[in-house]
DNA sequence: ATCTTGACATGGA
DNA sequence: ATCCATGCCAAGA
């Protein structure tokens, strides 16, 4: 597979400041990936270094197998969860420029 | 080579 | 809110 992007992604991910949170769709147009999928499958593999609790789907739910530990974890931050969904207006990271 | 499964998104019914 | 269809594409079986 394509090195370049997998890179790309991860750095996007770790771009993601503290606090904030961003989601698949958005991460895979900033590295430029085909499909928010390829986010999803490189996170299953490669992730676990990464701060992937703050990867959310285009609701602002959490993909539901880590849902639990993820919440907890940006509860932690400082995110707070209205249920299982985040307010993407409050939270949702915007590069600037 | 074909089929199925997924940390997805979007739009329609 | 829920279910379904489509587009997407990597990995396995």
């Amino acid at each position: 597979m394509d090195e370049e992007l997998h890179e790309r992604m991860r750095e996007a991910i770790r771009d993601v400041p503290p606090g904030q949170v961003s989601t698949y769709g958005d991460i895979a147009a900033m590295a430029g990936a085909p499909s928010p999928r390829m986010v999803g499958a490189m996170l299953a593999e490669d992730g676990h270094d990464l701060p992937w609790h703050r990867i959310l789907r285009a609701n602002g739910t959490p993909a539901p197998h880590i849902a639990h530990e993820q919440l907890a974890r940006l509860r932690a931050e400082g995110v707070l969860a209205d249920g299982q969904k985040v307010n993407l207006k409050k939270y949702r990271w915007q590069p600037e420029n």
